[in-house]
DNA sequence: CGCGGGTTTGATGATGCTCAAGCCCGGTGG
DNA sequence: CCACCGGGCTTGAGCATCATCAAACCCGCG
């Protein structure tokens, strides 16, 4: 578990709380690192999802399965990101989705179990986590929003905005599945784009 | 403030958090009733939104208005639910949905800088306010799954099955925002399925 | 009554899907 | 070094779903 891996978590948990040295010693060491090679997956439909994993380099997504084999991305999670499946964590019950690494991964992993009981030695980390599920609750209303109310052109559009980045360390499949349309239709987005001189 | 208003309060938190009594008196004495008349508004679009509010008696809806004045409704929220724009609490930016009042709706409200001190005060709280958040992000994320991944006719289906009582309270139109198709559609899927003998 | 909002129905069209073929390009083995 | 393979991306044709516009209908309420 390397330094600098150690100060990401360190200045991410310092953003939204207080957080003093002597707890962080705490939190810290309830963490242990695992490595998540290429199209590996972390979790798979069907388990019980008992961690919450941080990332610290490389690049996730989570995603489910519908019935005639298609996924669809539901999360996708880089440096300083969080993953893991609530639902199946909150409810105890198996998950309905993969998460799975896009690129080689590095995570630090904290059992679910193990941040309840550190919610009572260190209060404060309930304000972070309050915060964090604040933001992507925020962000998933916003992606709803957007899919109830926009054509897939202009949530494309927005997404190249919102995350530049993505498009750059994720494969079109991906993207087109994260914006709820298929591979063949992105390409075509692209393309009519394109043609409109960009 | 009634008293049978304020026990729907306190059930609510408790079963999520363990409030002792004084610590709720000292939430209570921060929430203000306020009535609000059928298709009246408690937000409108660009107003920077300062509160929360709990419902503990009626039906209430947020929604926002795309460029071509549909509307799309973003949440309900009947007794025992939370009402507000997340998005502008935190960023201070006006909101960009609109909170109206299906049926004639009695709310308890707390300012969010009030709530912020009260966190400081009865640490519990956060911890209500985490676990209320995190079954809210992952509805929505259900929800927006629902959505990538299914046709409006299930989507429909889905919705009778979790929320059967919407179907009483809210008009048709609602609910076919809220499953992001048109009146029209819904009408359609409606006779469908009573085709198809039920 | 008759007005008016909400819902239904119909005809037409846009958006995005399916299936299938071809293309591009990077990796592998001869 | 090149030839081949395979996955990801593009392109095309036809189709399903859902939107749009417009008209008729239903029903509660003034």
């Amino acid at each position: 578990m390397e330094k600098h891996h150690i100060e990401l978590l360190r200045k991410t948990l310092l953003e939204k709380a207080d957080i003093l040295d002597g707890d962080f010693e705490k939190i810290r060491t309830a963490f242990r690192p695992r490595f998540i090679k290429k199209k590996k997956d972390l979790l798979r439909v069907g388990e019980v999802c008992k961690f919450h994993a941080f990332v610290v380099k490389g690049f996730m997504r989570s995603f489910s399965v519908d019935h005639k084999g298609a996924d669809h991305v539901i999360q996708i999670a880089y440096e300083g990101h969080w993953v893991g499946d609530l639902y199946s964590i909150f409810t105890g019950k198996p998950s309905n989705l993969c998460i799975e690494a896009v690129e080689d991964t590095l995570v630090l992993m904290i059992e679910s179990k193990r941040l309840e009981e550190l919610y009572l030695e260190v209060p404060i980390l309930e304000r972070y986590f309050r915060k964090t599920l604040l933001s992507a609750y925020v962000n998933t209303l916003q992606r709803l929003n957007s899919t109830l109310s926009e054509p897939a052109e202009a949530r494309y559009l927005k997404l190249i905005e919102d995350q530049p980045g993505l498009l750059r360390r994720a494969p079109l499949s991906h993207i087109a599945s994260y914006l709820g349309i298929t591979p063949e239709s992105l390409s075509r987005i692209r393309k009519h784009l394109h043609a409109n001189k960009l």
